[in-house]
RNA sequence: GGCGGGAUAGCUCAGCUGGUUAGAGCGCAUGAUUCAUAAUCAUGAGGUCGAGAGUUCAAGUCUCUCUCCCGCUACCA
């Protein structure tokens, strides 16, 4: 059934270089990685870890305009930037490459080549805004406009960010180029496609009979996309930023960087090693990527689709995909600056990297969204790492020097009580090992931390600052078992706190040991001198947790104002009495509303005009319930032109005001009114 | 609306192919202890396993319906 395989190759999703990263992207996608290697490297296994930034993209160019530079130095500012807190927090990639890298545009360029050449891709042609004032064909975020539902009039092609709503450019109000100002128009433009649904079958087989060992919610996704069917997607975008097409008359066309980032994954191995193949190309190499859940579509569907169009690779052998962390209560936005980023922390906790590792390995979203908050992680270093892991490593370490003068004393006869100890420590291995293999590294964690908890049990049952006083062959065996166990507990941490394992092993004054001796009693010489013991962790202080708490509310008080700021709009253009009087809004009565089927957001309502009883379809179904509505009387636009909505016929507009937070109210009349009272 | 994931002690989570009194860590209570960063160790109190129905000798574990949360998706004047 398992597969033996003679080596390993772990990939982690690119960081997009138009950010830092956060806390979100540890727990869900490094952390697991980092956790991942270190154990297969500490085995002896035959792996490497890759890992770069992701540098093209609409995003990105969007950025670079925006602050009037170019996309290089955007990407060049946060590539250095994520590349350097990554370090700082002992990620332990074997390369962190980047898209923009020459290898790269070699890769990418070549993969895409040899699918055109073998006619794997599908040409269309369709219509696309242009602008003819700047030349170029335009994003959908490079359009923008007033939005259809909120009237903001900075919405982009693609979305709102204001009311949220997801637009496609047709729908934008008096739509204009982001890049002239000119008004865009439609032009040709001709695209590859990857007919991914000529790959149905293959993916089928693979994974939903192939990979059921995947984890549910990887699984689950995968199963949805197919049953739905996949249609062809695009692998090319008309931009300037990112791998030419290399095909000729492809001017002004680049790869999508859907298609080039995961080739990313390929470069940055051939950067790593001249021998990039064998971790490529062979039956024998194990391929695992670690990324977060918006991620699965692209891992488990587009990339193994070309893959396999491209052949001679091999397929991902799992795809551990962790769900979201959320802070505090609330998702993680790096727009809103509702994040805890990486780089601030590893300035705000010198030395404390391994505290964060723990903490959000420990609450690592393996199954399900989960919350950081500042007082878990607070209790989570105290009561946990303070408490048993530092305190036992503590304990053994002080009480050797105390009455041994730091040396190791010999290991004499061994009671009942040892050996059960003994044994214990030893089962560890087996369970870690299981749950690290199988990705469950919250599980795993506990397994290492249990080897301090037993270590606390066994000093405080044995009692050797008392015995002390009549057997002193006694302490030495329990203190040359105590040391073997902090030794024991080096190991098993290193995946999970390399810093700390580090520290370890230097107040033991010893090198470091193969995963391998877990379990073994015999780590440390009788006789041998140790360092100097130091604490392994510290206390975290209310006032420290307080500041970051304030940090947050801060952000969140900044948020509000500027969205209470963005949410008075400024005032429309004037128009004439005529104009107003054009509009004909009349006190109706609401007779009866029901919820459009197969919509979330639509309500049929009934309303009585006054004039006419008549239908109207509004998108209020998430704030009103229908019971609520009936009987009241509402401010109905009763002349605006009709609009089939889900096959039914609209007849007017509701009015509502819309505050702040989004949230729709009914314009009412102060006092009961009779039907088709005119407003004005 | 469709599809996927989740709902288990105060909190964060385990519970594999259904089978003795539902587990862990933290928190809480009581006791012990002092080598240790008031750390540690023991004991205990906390759960109608989201709700309801069904299959079964037996269901947290299978089936159906429903509720709530997260994500994707859909013609939100």
């Amino acid at each position: 059934m398992a597969k033996e395989f003679k080596r390993y190759l772990v990939t982690s999703a690119l960081p997009y270089a138009n950010g830092p990263v956060h806390i979100g992207h540890l727990a869900g996608v490094y952390i697991p990685s980092d956790i991942y290697t270190r154990y297969l490297r500490l085995k002896g296994c035959d792996v490497i870890s890759v890992c770069g930034s992701d540098e093209h993209g609409v995003p990105i160019t969007i950025k670079a305009r925006k602050e009037g530079v170019s996309p290089q130095q955007i990407v060049d500012r946060y590539h250095e930037l994520i590349k350097k807190s990554f370090e700082g927090l002992g990620m332990s990639f074997d390369i962190y490459s980047r898209t923009s890298s020459k290898t790269h545009a070699e890769t990418a360029s070549a993969f895409f080549r040899k699918l055109y050449d073998e006619g794997k891709f599908i040409e269309k042609t369709s219509m696309q805004y242009y602008d003819e004032e700047a030349q170029t064909f335009l994003a959908d975020r490079y359009i923008v406009g007033t939005c259809p539902k909120c009237g903001n009039d900075r919405a982009y092609g693609d979305q709102c960010e204001k009311c949220g709503s997801t637009l496609s450019p047709d729908e934008l109000i008096d739509p204009h180029s982001a890049v002239s100002g000119s008004v865009p128009v439609k032009r040709e433009t001709k695209h590859w496609y990857l007919p991914l649904d000529q790959y149905e079958g293959f993916l089928r087989e693979w994974i939903l009979e192939g990979h059921k060992e995947w984890k549910s919610n990887v699984y689950g996704q995968c199963k949805s996309w197919l049953d739905g069917g996949l249609q062809p997607r695009a692998v090319s975008r008309d931009l300037d930023w990112g791998i030419p097409v290399p095909v000729e008359g492809a001017e002004g066309k680049v790869l999508y960087v859907w298609f080039d980032a995961p080739i990313g994954y390929i470069s940055a191995t051939k950067d790593l090693t001249p021998d990039w193949e064998k971790y490529w190309k062979s039956e024998e190499t194990k391929m695992v990527h670690f990324i977060g859940k918006d991620n699965i579509v692209f891992h488990c569907i587009v990339f193994p689709s070309m893959l396999k169009a491209h052949g001679g690779y091999i397929l991902p052998e799992n795809v551990p995909a962790n769900e979201f962390l959320n802070l505090e209560g609330d998702k993680i936005s790096t727009s809103r600056n509702w994040a805890v980023w990486l780089h601030e922390y590893l300035e705000e906790f010198p030395g404390k990297e391994d505290v964060l590792r723990y903490v959000l390995c420990a609450n690592a979203p393996e199954t399900k969204d989960n919350d950081f908050t500042w007082k878990d992680f607070q209790a989570r270093n105290n009561n946990e790492l303070v408490a048993v892991l530092g305190n036992f490593v503590n304990r053994a370490l002080v009480l050797t020097k105390k009455y041994f003068d730091g040396r190791v004393p010999a290991c004499g006869e061994l009671t009942d009580y040892d050996r059960e100890t003994i044994a214990e420590v030893a089962a560890v291995k087996a369970s870690l090992e299981a749950n690290i293999e199988h990705y469950r590294f919250r599980e795993a964690l506990k397994d290492a931390m249990n080897i301090s908890r037993i270590g606390n049990k066994y000093l405080a049952d044995t009692e050797p600052w008392k015995v002390v006083k009549t057997d002193l062959e006694r302490v030495k065996t329990i203190l040359n078992i105590a040391l073997q166990i902090t030794a024991n507990t080096a190991i098993a941490i290193e995946p999970f706190m390399p810093f700390s394992a580090a520290k370890i092993l230097k107040m033991l004054a010893v090198d470091k040991f193969g995963w391998e001796r877990l379990g073994a009693m015999d780590l440390i010489p009788t006789g041998h001198e140790i360092g100097e013991p130091v604490l392994l962790f510290e206390k975290i202080e209310d006032d420290v947790i307080q500041r970051q708490l304030d940090k947050l509310a801060a952000t969140k008080a900044a948020n509000q104002a500027a969205e209470a700021a963005q949410h008075v709009e400024p005032q429309k253009d004037t128009i004439q009495f005529e104009d107003f009087q054009k509009m004909d809004i009349r006190v109706s009565t609401i007779l009866a509303a029901e919820k459009v089927a197969k919509t979330k957001k639509l309500l049929k309502l009934t309303v009585d005009t006054g004039i006419d009883k008549r239908e109207i379809v509004s998108g209020i179904a998430e704030y009103f319930t229908p019971e609520e509505l009936v009987g009241k009387q509402v401010l109905v636009l009763v002349n605006l032109a009709p609009r089939e909505l889900k096959g039914i016929l609209s007849k007017g507009m509701i009015l509502m005001a819309e505050d702040a937070s989004g949230k729709l109210r009914l314009l009412q009349p102060g006092d009961a009114t009779n039907n088709g009272a005119v407003v004005g």
